[in-house]
DNA sequence: GCGCCGTATATTGTATCCATAGAATGTGCC
DNA sequence: GGCACATTCTATGGATACAATATACGGCGC
């Protein structure tokens, strides 16, 4: 699906740092690079094999970004996000995605459709195996965007992929830590059912309904989270997950 | 205003990348970089005596934010929207800034609201000189945000902030070539009273349908000036001020 | 124990050099 | 004369070396 390289033709051979902060985009998303890290130049550019110019661009790009945050004279962190910042960035899409949606559903092909349901078989396959947890993510953007893309809104669709960005790492979370996934799926047929009908205005109130429920559960566990880990360190050193 | 340079503390006296991109930014929204003028490094790095890392580093950075489009082995440039291009972005703005409009009213107080106000009367002074048609857009904004920042909302103010500044070379263009200026004023006006008021769903839908005006008669602006481009120079060289 | 100072590390910025992609130019051929 | 092809030229993309600076850390004296 994103996978653009298959025409033969225009190859604009992406520069270096385009390669770069394209893969530390998928590190940090995928959770590899965890909360608060810093992100050394040098570590980089030996990892990717570059020298530290292209890193550097990068930096700045995924700053730009919002990704990182390069505080000055110290280097890049992956912010970690309060509950706040989560359910804002869940907000803004249950603001925006029905919208784009409501534009796309009468454009959307039998094509695209189904599209949009072989995606969902991969998801039910993945549901099973636990350990492939950050393909989910994908997953769910990828099913999300296919729905968006006839709606031909290039600033809007470069926000709300910005944003999901931004709050995949914790869609994941709550995915897998309140057992969303299996709700999360019938929420996605029930959505593509609706776009198939061209049942513009039930399928963008799910829609809205669908993220809105997703950010007000993770913003639960993470508040939960939260204070289970301020409280005073009992014995008990839980199976933690916090490197994932 | 953005003189933060006054306060004695806190100054994490921002890198050049940060000053440069900056300088680039304010001069493509005031239009002194004109649309589809190439940026070149070389040029950019004499003109503020820094080395060309730095220009990169900014470049990358307006790329990211969507300022300036850099093409692989071709350089930058300032992208010329179409008309559907800022009819989509004044859309965004209509979606997003009510919405945080709604949230920061119960919150402004009686200082944001004399903010506002002064803002509103720098506006009418600056109306009756045109040679500062820059100054517009830029009180413009000034006076939007006030209204916004209350909402606390940092996540949607920095995607309105981006939005707003792509657009803004044309917002320009709507109070200069419409005389939307004394109807903007008028509006401004009516919205700031009815905040005033806490009358939250009057003042967001007059946000929002000044917010959709604008772009609609800029959005005719720009289809008739493309007509007219398109057809053959004629001899009216008026006053233009394509270069500023 | 507390604060101060020096060192180590990482970022930030400069200068220089090289490779290469695009564009412009020039040349030859039909 | 116009078009195809080769050459040249310019600006970007990238590497390397090096200087400057700011932060963090560790030890030292008080």
């Amino acid at each position: 699906m994103a996978t653009e390289l298959s025409s033969s033709l225009a190859i604009p051979r992406q520069s270096l740092t385009c390669a770069v902060a394209e893969k530390l985009r998928e590190q940090i998303i995928r959770g590899e690079i965890p909360e608060g890290a810093q992100l050394r130049q040098d570590a980089i550019a030996n990892q990717f094999q570059v020298s530290r110019i292209p890193v550097r661009e990068a930096l700045r790009q995924l700053d730009a970004e919002g990704l990182i945050t390069i505080v000055p004279n110290r280097g890049a962190v992956v912010p970690a996000l309060s509950p706040q910042d989560v359910e804002e960035l869940f907000t803004i899409r249950a603001l925006l995605e029905p919208e784009v949606l409501k534009l796309s559903i009468p454009e959307l092909t039998e094509e695209d459709f189904e599209n949009a349901e072989s995606i969902l078989r991969n998801y039910v396959n993945e549901l099973r195996r636990e350990q492939h947890v950050s393909a989910w993510g994908r997953l769910n953007w990828d099913f999300h965007s296919i729905l968006y893309c006839r709606a031909n809104r290039p600033h809007m669709m470069s926000i709300i992929r910005n944003v999901n960005a931004k709050g995949e790492r914790y869609t994941r979370l709550q995915l897998y830590l309140t057992h969303g996934m299996k709700r999360a799926n019938r929420e996605h047929h029930e959505i593509l059912e609706l776009c198939r009908k061209r049942e513009v205005s039930g399928a963008c109130e799910l829609l809205r309904e669908h993220i809105l429920y997703a950010g007000q559960s993770l913003k639960e566990v993470l508040q939960q989270r939260r204070t289970t880990a301020a409280a005073p360190p009992r014995s008990r050193n839980r199976n933690n997950s916090a490197s994932v």
